[in-house]
DNA sequence: AATTACGACAACCGCCTCTCA
DNA sequence: TTGAGAGGCGGTTGTCGTAAT
Protein backbone atom coordinates (compact mmCIF):
# COMPACT_ATOMS: atom_id res chain seq x y z
CA UNK A 1 0.00 0.00 0.00
CA UNK A 2 0.94 3.46 -0.13
CA UNK A 3 1.29 6.53 -2.29
CA UNK A 4 3.33 5.65 -5.66
CA UNK A 5 6.41 8.28 -5.86
CA UNK A 6 6.46 11.31 -7.87
CA UNK A 7 9.46 9.55 -9.81
CA UNK A 8 11.96 6.78 -9.91
CA UNK A 9 14.61 8.05 -7.17
CA UNK A 10 16.95 5.88 -8.35
CA UNK A 11 17.11 7.30 -11.81
CA UNK A 12 16.91 10.73 -10.76
CA UNK A 13 19.59 13.00 -10.03
CA UNK A 14 19.96 14.18 -6.62
CA UNK A 15 22.41 16.56 -4.31
CA UNK A 16 23.42 19.63 -5.07
CA UNK A 17 22.19 21.42 -8.08
CA UNK A 18 24.95 22.84 -11.04
CA UNK A 19 24.94 26.04 -13.01
CA UNK A 20 23.83 24.51 -15.72
CA UNK A 21 20.76 22.72 -14.29
CA UNK A 22 20.30 26.46 -12.50
CA UNK A 23 20.43 27.76 -15.62
CA UNK A 24 18.03 25.41 -17.71
CA UNK A 25 15.74 25.27 -15.25
CA UNK A 26 15.37 29.38 -14.65
CA UNK A 27 15.13 29.51 -17.95
CA UNK A 28 12.46 27.07 -18.79
CA UNK A 29 9.99 28.40 -15.88
CA UNK A 30 10.28 31.99 -16.95
CA UNK A 31 10.18 31.18 -20.56
CA UNK A 32 7.22 28.65 -20.29
CA UNK A 33 5.37 30.08 -17.32
CA UNK A 34 1.38 30.16 -16.32
CA UNK A 35 0.77 26.16 -17.60
CA UNK A 36 2.20 22.92 -16.91
CA UNK A 37 3.10 21.50 -13.57
CA UNK A 38 6.26 20.45 -11.58
CA UNK A 39 6.47 17.07 -11.51
CA UNK A 40 6.30 17.07 -15.54
CA UNK A 41 8.67 19.93 -15.65
CA UNK A 42 11.98 17.95 -15.88
CA UNK A 43 10.96 15.80 -18.66
CA UNK A 44 10.30 19.05 -20.59
CA UNK A 45 13.38 21.12 -19.81
CA UNK A 46 15.48 18.06 -20.19
CA UNK A 47 16.47 17.86 -16.55
CA UNK A 48 17.32 14.36 -14.65
CA UNK A 49 15.42 15.97 -11.45
CA UNK A 50 12.50 14.95 -9.27
CA UNK A 51 9.73 17.60 -10.04
CA UNK A 52 9.13 18.28 -6.32
CA UNK A 53 13.60 19.15 -6.36
CA UNK A 54 12.65 21.31 -9.31
CA UNK A 55 9.92 23.24 -7.69
CA UNK A 56 11.83 23.44 -4.25
CA UNK A 57 14.84 24.72 -5.93
CA UNK A 58 12.89 27.33 -7.85
CA UNK A 59 11.24 28.32 -4.90
CA UNK A 60 14.02 29.01 -2.47
CA UNK A 61 16.79 29.89 -4.69
CA UNK A 62 15.80 30.59 -8.21
CA UNK A 63 12.50 32.83 -7.52
CA UNK A 64 13.56 36.52 -8.79
CA UNK A 65 14.03 38.84 -6.04
CA UNK A 66 14.67 36.47 -3.19
CA UNK A 67 17.21 37.83 -0.23
CA UNK A 68 19.58 34.92 1.14
CA UNK A 69 21.37 35.77 4.48
CA UNK A 70 21.84 38.96 6.18
CA UNK A 71 18.68 38.59 8.51
CA UNK A 72 18.63 42.01 9.77
CA UNK A 73 17.61 42.71 13.78
CA UNK A 74 14.25 43.38 12.46
CA UNK A 75 13.56 40.36 10.76
CA UNK A 76 14.88 38.27 13.80
CA UNK A 77 12.77 40.06 15.89
CA UNK A 78 9.95 39.71 14.17
CA UNK A 79 10.25 35.84 13.83
CA UNK A 80 10.88 35.52 17.26
CA UNK A 81 7.52 36.99 17.68
CA UNK A 82 5.86 34.95 14.98
CA UNK A 83 7.08 31.74 16.59
CA UNK A 84 5.88 33.13 19.83
CA UNK A 85 2.35 33.35 18.13
CA UNK A 86 1.91 30.94 15.67
CA UNK A 87 5.13 28.39 16.72
CA UNK A 88 6.61 26.70 13.72
CA UNK A 89 4.76 27.51 10.49
CA UNK A 90 7.61 29.03 8.96
CA UNK A 91 5.64 29.69 5.18
CA UNK A 92 3.40 32.48 7.74
CA UNK A 93 6.29 33.76 8.99
CA UNK A 94 8.20 34.13 5.53
CA UNK A 95 5.04 35.53 4.37
CA UNK A 96 5.96 38.26 6.64
CA UNK A 97 9.15 38.80 5.03
CA UNK A 98 9.71 40.01 1.71
CA UNK A 99 12.36 37.93 -0.11
CA UNK A 100 12.79 35.52 2.36
CA UNK A 101 11.57 31.45 1.97
CA UNK A 102 10.24 29.27 4.45
CA UNK A 103 13.79 27.53 4.04
CA UNK A 104 15.79 30.48 5.06
CA UNK A 105 13.75 31.14 8.07
CA UNK A 106 13.45 27.76 9.58
CA UNK A 107 17.14 27.38 8.51
CA UNK A 108 17.97 30.98 10.51
CA UNK A 109 15.70 30.15 13.61
CA UNK A 110 17.45 26.61 13.69
CA UNK A 111 20.99 27.86 13.22
CA UNK A 112 20.97 31.37 15.13
CA UNK A 113 17.61 32.22 16.74
CA UNK A 114 16.18 28.86 18.02
CA UNK A 115 19.58 29.54 21.03
CA UNK A 116 18.11 33.31 21.50
CA UNK A 117 14.29 32.16 21.38
CA UNK A 118 15.26 29.72 24.68
CA UNK A 119 17.82 32.07 26.31
CA UNK A 120 15.19 34.92 26.67
CA UNK A 121 12.62 32.26 27.41
CA UNK A 122 14.48 31.05 29.99
CA UNK A 123 16.35 33.74 31.63
CA UNK A 124 16.05 34.33 35.45
CA UNK A 125 13.50 37.24 35.36
CA UNK A 126 11.33 34.64 33.46
CA UNK A 127 8.48 33.88 35.55
CA UNK A 128 8.40 30.42 35.65
CA UNK A 129 5.24 28.35 34.31
CA UNK A 130 2.19 29.18 34.45
CA UNK A 131 1.57 32.83 32.04
CA UNK A 132 -2.03 31.65 30.75
CA UNK A 133 -3.07 34.54 31.68
CA UNK A 134 -1.18 36.56 29.43
CA UNK A 135 -1.44 33.99 26.78
CA UNK A 136 -5.08 33.67 26.92
CA UNK A 137 -5.25 37.28 26.37
CA UNK A 138 -2.74 37.49 23.58
CA UNK A 139 -4.40 37.34 20.34
CA UNK A 140 -3.57 40.56 18.71
CA UNK A 141 -1.85 40.22 15.06
CA UNK A 142 -4.45 39.72 12.42
CA UNK A 143 -4.09 35.78 12.83
CA UNK A 144 -6.87 33.73 13.10
CA UNK A 145 -5.97 32.02 16.66
CA UNK A 146 -9.16 29.93 16.93
CA UNK A 147 -7.57 27.80 14.28
CA UNK A 148 -4.13 27.67 15.58
CA UNK A 149 -2.46 25.23 17.79
CA UNK A 150 -1.78 26.40 21.44
CA UNK A 151 1.18 28.96 21.48
CA UNK A 152 4.73 27.28 23.39
CA UNK A 153 4.45 28.12 26.44
CA UNK A 154 7.92 29.91 26.18
CA UNK A 155 5.90 32.67 23.82
CA UNK A 156 3.84 33.97 27.23
CA UNK A 157 6.87 36.05 27.85
CA UNK A 158 8.36 36.85 25.14
CA UNK A 159 6.86 39.62 23.84
CA UNK A 160 8.26 41.37 27.23
CA UNK A 161 11.14 40.67 26.13
CA UNK A 162 11.21 42.11 22.73
CA UNK A 163 8.59 44.51 23.65
CA UNK A 164 8.01 44.91 19.77
CA UNK A 165 4.54 44.17 19.77
CA UNK A 166 1.57 43.91 22.03
CA UNK A 167 -1.13 45.35 20.72
CA UNK A 168 -3.41 44.52 17.39
CA UNK A 169 -1.93 45.24 14.25
CA UNK A 170 1.03 46.23 15.73
CA UNK A 171 2.91 43.27 14.17
CA UNK A 172 0.86 44.34 10.78
CA UNK A 173 1.99 47.82 10.85
CA UNK A 174 5.48 46.42 11.58
CA UNK A 175 6.25 43.98 8.53
CA UNK A 176 4.95 46.53 6.60
CA UNK A 177 6.99 49.03 7.31
CA UNK A 178 9.22 46.51 6.86
CA UNK A 179 8.49 45.27 3.68
CA UNK A 180 8.15 49.38 2.29
CA UNK A 181 11.69 49.97 3.74
CA UNK A 182 13.30 47.50 2.09
CA UNK A 183 11.08 48.32 -1.34
CA UNK A 184 12.15 51.82 -0.76
CA UNK A 185 15.96 50.55 -1.00
CA UNK A 186 15.33 48.40 -4.02
CA UNK A 187 13.18 51.21 -5.69
CA UNK A 188 16.08 54.30 -6.39
CA UNK A 189 18.14 51.58 -8.02
CA UNK A 190 15.63 50.86 -10.40
CA UNK A 191 16.48 51.48 -14.38
CA UNK A 192 15.84 50.94 -17.54
CA UNK A 193 17.59 48.22 -19.37
CA UNK A 194 19.46 49.30 -21.63
CA UNK A 195 19.71 47.24 -24.23
CA UNK A 196 16.18 46.86 -25.12
CA UNK A 197 14.81 50.00 -23.71
CA UNK A 198 12.29 48.30 -21.53
CA UNK A 199 10.48 50.49 -18.61
CA UNK A 200 11.01 48.66 -15.75
CA UNK A 201 8.12 47.45 -13.40
CA UNK A 202 8.50 48.60 -10.37
CA UNK A 203 8.76 46.34 -7.15
CA UNK A 204 5.64 47.20 -5.98
CA UNK A 205 4.23 44.72 -8.83
CA UNK A 206 4.69 42.35 -6.72
CA UNK A 207 1.87 43.40 -4.39
CA UNK A 208 2.13 43.05 -0.67
CA UNK A 209 4.50 40.66 -0.75
CA UNK A 210 6.53 38.62 -3.45
CA UNK A 211 6.65 35.36 -0.93
CA UNK A 212 5.68 31.97 -1.75
CA UNK A 213 2.21 33.36 0.21
CA UNK A 214 1.71 34.90 -2.98
CA UNK A 215 1.46 32.00 -5.45
CA UNK A 216 -0.74 30.38 -2.99
CA UNK A 217 -3.44 30.86 -4.17
CA UNK A 218 -2.87 30.58 -7.77
CA UNK A 219 -3.98 27.69 -10.08
CA UNK A 220 -2.45 24.62 -8.83
CA UNK A 221 -1.50 23.89 -12.47
CA UNK A 222 0.54 27.32 -13.24
CA UNK A 223 4.48 27.91 -12.31
CA UNK A 224 4.66 30.66 -9.16
CA UNK A 225 5.83 33.68 -11.72
CA UNK A 226 5.02 36.68 -11.18
CA UNK A 227 4.00 37.86 -15.04
CA UNK A 228 6.06 41.04 -14.89
CA UNK A 229 8.89 39.59 -12.88
CA UNK A 230 11.44 41.05 -11.85
CA UNK A 231 15.15 40.42 -11.19
CA UNK A 232 17.63 42.13 -9.74
CA UNK A 233 20.60 42.22 -11.23
CA UNK A 234 24.61 44.17 -10.92
CA UNK A 235 25.46 46.50 -13.41
CA UNK A 236 28.77 46.38 -14.30
CA UNK A 237 29.36 49.69 -12.41
CA UNK A 238 28.32 48.24 -9.41
CA UNK A 239 25.49 50.62 -8.73
CA UNK A 240 21.64 50.55 -9.49
CA UNK A 241 19.76 47.46 -10.94
CA UNK A 242 18.78 45.94 -14.18
CA UNK A 243 15.30 44.67 -14.41
CA UNK A 244 14.52 41.94 -16.26
CA UNK A 245 10.85 42.11 -18.07
CA UNK A 246 10.62 39.02 -19.81
CA UNK A 247 7.92 39.23 -21.98
CA UNK A 248 7.78 35.36 -22.00
CA UNK A 249 7.05 34.35 -18.94
CA UNK A 250 3.26 34.82 -19.97
CA UNK A 251 3.97 31.48 -22.58
CA UNK A 252 2.08 28.57 -22.05
CA UNK A 253 2.81 25.26 -23.42
CA UNK A 254 1.31 24.52 -26.51
CA UNK A 255 2.18 23.27 -29.61
CA UNK A 256 4.53 25.77 -30.17
CA UNK A 257 6.38 25.09 -27.44
CA UNK A 258 7.03 21.74 -27.04
CA UNK A 259 10.25 20.50 -25.41
CA UNK A 260 11.84 20.25 -28.17
CA UNK A 261 11.24 23.79 -29.37
CA UNK A 262 12.84 24.91 -25.68
CA UNK A 263 16.12 22.77 -26.42
CA UNK A 264 16.85 24.39 -29.53
CA UNK A 265 15.76 27.86 -27.58
CA UNK A 266 18.55 26.74 -24.91
CA UNK A 267 20.96 25.25 -27.37
CA UNK A 268 20.75 28.81 -29.32
CA UNK A 269 21.27 30.44 -26.32
CA UNK A 270 22.70 28.86 -23.42
CA UNK A 271 26.10 30.48 -23.95
CA UNK A 272 24.95 33.90 -23.50
CA UNK A 273 22.50 32.53 -20.68
CA UNK A 274 25.91 31.27 -19.03
CA UNK A 275 27.63 34.42 -19.84
CA UNK A 276 24.88 36.81 -18.59
CA UNK A 277 21.91 35.59 -16.39
CA UNK A 278 24.15 33.07 -14.29
CA UNK A 279 27.08 34.92 -13.86
CA UNK A 280 25.54 37.66 -13.13
CA UNK A 281 23.22 36.49 -10.44
CA UNK A 282 25.87 34.31 -8.80
CA UNK A 283 27.84 37.67 -8.58
CA UNK A 284 24.97 39.47 -7.19
CA UNK A 285 25.65 40.92 -3.52
CA UNK A 286 22.24 40.26 -2.00
CA UNK A 287 23.09 41.68 1.14
CA UNK A 288 23.27 45.22 -0.57
CA UNK A 289 19.16 45.56 -0.93
C1' DA B 1 49.84 21.41 9.36
C1' DA B 2 46.35 18.24 10.64
C1' DT B 3 42.26 17.27 12.95
C1' DT B 4 38.00 18.28 15.13
C1' DA B 5 33.90 21.00 16.14
C1' DC B 6 30.61 23.90 14.72
C1' DG B 7 27.72 27.00 11.94
C1' DA B 8 25.23 27.89 7.78
C1' DC B 9 22.41 26.49 4.36
C1' DA B 10 20.94 23.50 0.51
C1' DA B 11 18.34 19.59 -0.30
C1' DC B 12 15.55 15.58 0.78
C1' DC B 13 11.72 13.02 3.04
C1' DG B 14 7.25 12.05 4.11
C1' DC B 15 2.88 13.58 5.46
C1' DC B 16 -1.02 16.66 4.76
C1' DT B 17 -4.12 19.45 1.98
C1' DC B 18 -6.21 20.79 -2.11
C1' DT B 19 -8.09 20.20 -6.69
C1' DC B 20 -10.39 17.89 -10.13
C1' DA B 21 -12.39 14.24 -12.76
C1' DT C 1 -18.68 11.19 -2.90
C1' DT C 2 -14.34 9.46 -3.68
C1' DG C 3 -9.78 8.58 -5.13
C1' DA C 4 -5.66 9.95 -7.58
C1' DG C 5 -2.41 13.39 -8.60
C1' DA C 6 0.00 17.48 -7.52
C1' DG C 7 1.44 21.18 -4.52
C1' DG C 8 2.57 22.78 0.17
C1' DC C 9 4.76 22.34 4.35
C1' DG C 10 7.68 21.24 8.42
C1' DG C 11 11.21 18.25 10.11
C1' DT C 12 15.47 16.33 9.23
C1' DT C 13 19.78 15.24 7.05
C1' DG C 14 23.86 16.13 4.21
C1' DT C 15 27.51 19.00 2.74
C1' DC C 16 30.74 22.52 2.85
C1' DG C 17 33.44 26.22 4.82
C1' DT C 18 35.71 28.03 8.76
C1' DA C 19 37.20 28.60 13.41
C1' DA C 20 39.33 26.33 17.23
C1' DT C 21 42.51 23.11 19.15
Amino acid sequence: MGRSPCCDKASVKRGPWSREEDAILRNFVRRFANAGNWITLPQKAGLNRCGKSCRLRWLNYLRPALRHGGFTDEEDSLILSLYGDIGSRWSVIAAKLPGRTDNDVKNHWNTKLKKRYYSLTAAPSTPPTGGDAVASADSPHGVDQSSLPPPPPAMVNLGAALATLDDGGELTRESEQLYAELMGLIEPQSTTRESTGEVMSSPSSFGTSPTASSFAAGSSATWPVDVHDTILWPESSGSGTVEFDDPCVAHTFGPASTPDSFQDLLASSYDEVIATQELLYLGMNWSEF
